[in-house]
DNA sequence: TTGTAGGCGTTATCAC
DNA sequence: GTGATAACGCCTACAA
């Protein structure tokens, strides 16, 4: 057997290594507290040190352990993220909005899903409580606003998609209600007056949101709601297609589905054409959210833009601010219909 | 009315208190170390101060602070990932699975994109190994080998989609280039014989494995394989729409188009609509991965069905299995295809 | 089997 | 400004 060999020290930069604040200490000719002051800018310190003090990070690659930071100053420099379901294109464009906001700020985003269940969106708040994240995020879920606030328990606290009164709680919704009525306005706009909603739980704000939106647009062009056009889906495709089918079957006749997701809308698409309906030819269709597939959908679905790697972004932002003590804001965009192919004036 | 029922306290569980392993002992009549060993299984202790700290540890509401746990024992309890694009529905499905393995284990994963860009995944692993991860899951990159073990410095590490050797790196692939085979000769047998193939990046071993199987197949049916019909994407919509507008323009003509993966598949769709030709009516085409939206394409996706979801169960299952000083072992599914409406016969 | 003591790498609170 | 000196909450020899 071969002497094993010895891993190459660059300099003394190896991956791997275990470089102390202490070291550095040692190596600039000061105490750790002045290497931590000069870390975290606590305090005024020397140029002279200062200088010394970073030649020797820089030369010795140290990089500060964000564990034992998060023992000792009780800031882990991670974002707890309660999210529903990771796979969901919805998410997961929203995920990486937070994630670049959270790099630049040397913040790392702890993902955990809360899979639409109440139990689960408890836990994982716990989990991320008992990691000790610096702030949270989370995006609209079952579990109760009072419930939420409990189990965050005074952390910075940003939720999407809900409103949420607390001491420390932001919360910021798109404008679903405007969202939904510019859809449904669209759909009117070309003559469509037995307009299907396929809404998704009502127990969220946006679901009922939107669907207040609807019934605003309806309202306003004089039209009563037919409650016999609702139907209800999970947001996922297989939902969504579900749900048309009851419709369908419920034997209600309609020139629009107008629904209260993308994904859903696809779903509904496919249900629409295994009873021979197509779209938009025969039923226009209206989605929401505009993810990526409601482009390359067939045909490419008119929605509502609804971007969640902006949402992301400005959810990062909000928590760091509460982070820095600044009133967290945010720029929403407004809502914006993006007319594409499937919709169409309706044939009379 | 009914008066607002009060948060149920179950005993003195209180979301963000903070419960130390100190207390419990105390509570409990024993030392710190006898919790940290019944804890951690680490010796035998007495059935009796077992029974006593378990009650303790019920009644209190302790939960172990991991970032202690991490500082002292070396052990974060958490498994750095390093995906591409966290928003893409792949890696999604995948991250869904590894999260649900690593969750029943008590492990949490830290999530960090890579952005198929060399700097952004070296960075990304050493944000992973700065908060001292356990173990790390790796999906393949453009970092070379070399580099990844460097950086992962001997840390339990499982690579999906790339061969890796190393002491303690173990990876594993899905048989790409038979699922690629299994697809073009499910297009040959139909009659096809000019057959594009709509190739990722060739740097990734699953890119180049998939052509590999495409070659093998044509080989096999006794056809040379025309470079002409060859292209490349980037595994976007955006790209595979790309990818075959340049097909167009070069004047290729071809009955079938087999891509790399099922984004680029409904990319390439589209772009064949916008040249007025129809799927599968005037061309065939086939996916790879089966991802959620292949059954909701229009039409549903012929597709190579290769769970991602599975991938990421085993890849976490692999991880852990290191971890425990087991070898570990993956259980991989054979390569599918999936036959749905997207490929049909070629008409004479 | 069980307890004591020291240490993990930083930050924070004091004095100087 | 700067440096000792405690924590932070847990694990792990070592001793008993």
């Amino acid at each position: 057997m071969s002497s094993p060999k010895p891993p190459k020290k660059t300099h003394s930069v190896v991956p791997g290594q275990t470089v102390t604040l202490e070291q550095v200490a040692a190596h600039a000719g000061v105490s750790p507290s002045t290497v931590s002051r000069i870390l975290n800018g606590t305090a005024v310190v020397s140029p002279a040190k200062k200088a010394a003090v970073e030649a020797a990070i820089q030369e010795l690659g140290f990089r500060p352990n964000p564990v034992a930071r998060g023992l000792a100053g009780g800031r882990t420099m991670s974002i707890g993220v309660v999210t529903q379901i990771i796979s969901s294109p919805f998410y997961g464009e929203a995920l990486l909005g937070i994630e670049e906001q959270l790099e630049q700020a040397g913040y790392v985003p702890l993902i955990v899903s809360g899979h639409w269940r109440d139990v689960d969106e408890r836990k994982a708040l716990q989990t991320l409580l008992a990691r000790r994240v610096d702030g949270l995020i989370v995006f609209a879920g079952r579990l109760s606003a009072a419930d939420l606030l409990q189990e965050a328990a005074g952390l910075p606290l940003v939720v999407m998609g809900r409103q949420v009164q607390g001491p420390q709680a932001f919360s910021f919704s798109f404008d679903n209600r405007k969202g939904a009525r510019l859809a449904t306005e669209h759909l009117l706009a070309q003559g469509h007056r037995r307009i299907a909603f396929v809404m998704g739980d009502p127990v969220h704000d946006d679901a009922a949101d939107r669907y207040q939106g609807y019934l605003d647009a309806l309202a306003a062009a004089g039209l009563a709601a037919d409650p016999a056009l609702l139907t209800q889906g999970d947001y996922t495709e297989g939902g969504g297609l579900l749900a048309i089918t009851h419709l369908l079957a419920r034997g209600q006749s309609f020139s629009a589905v107008f629904s209260c997701n993308d994904q859903m809308a696809i779903g509904a698409a496919h249900g629409l054409r295994r009873h021979g309906l197509r779209v938009p030819d025969d039923v226009s269709l209206v989605g929401f959210d505009d993810v990526v597939l409601a482009r390359y959908a067939m045909p490419p679905l008119t929605t509502v833009r609804q971007s969640m790697l902006d949402m992301g972004h400005q959810a990062a932002k909000a928590v760091l601010d509460q982070l820095a003590g600044r009133p967290p804001q945010v720029q929403l965009p407004a809502p914006e219909l993006v007319v594409r192919d499937s919709t169409r004036r309706l044939a009379r």
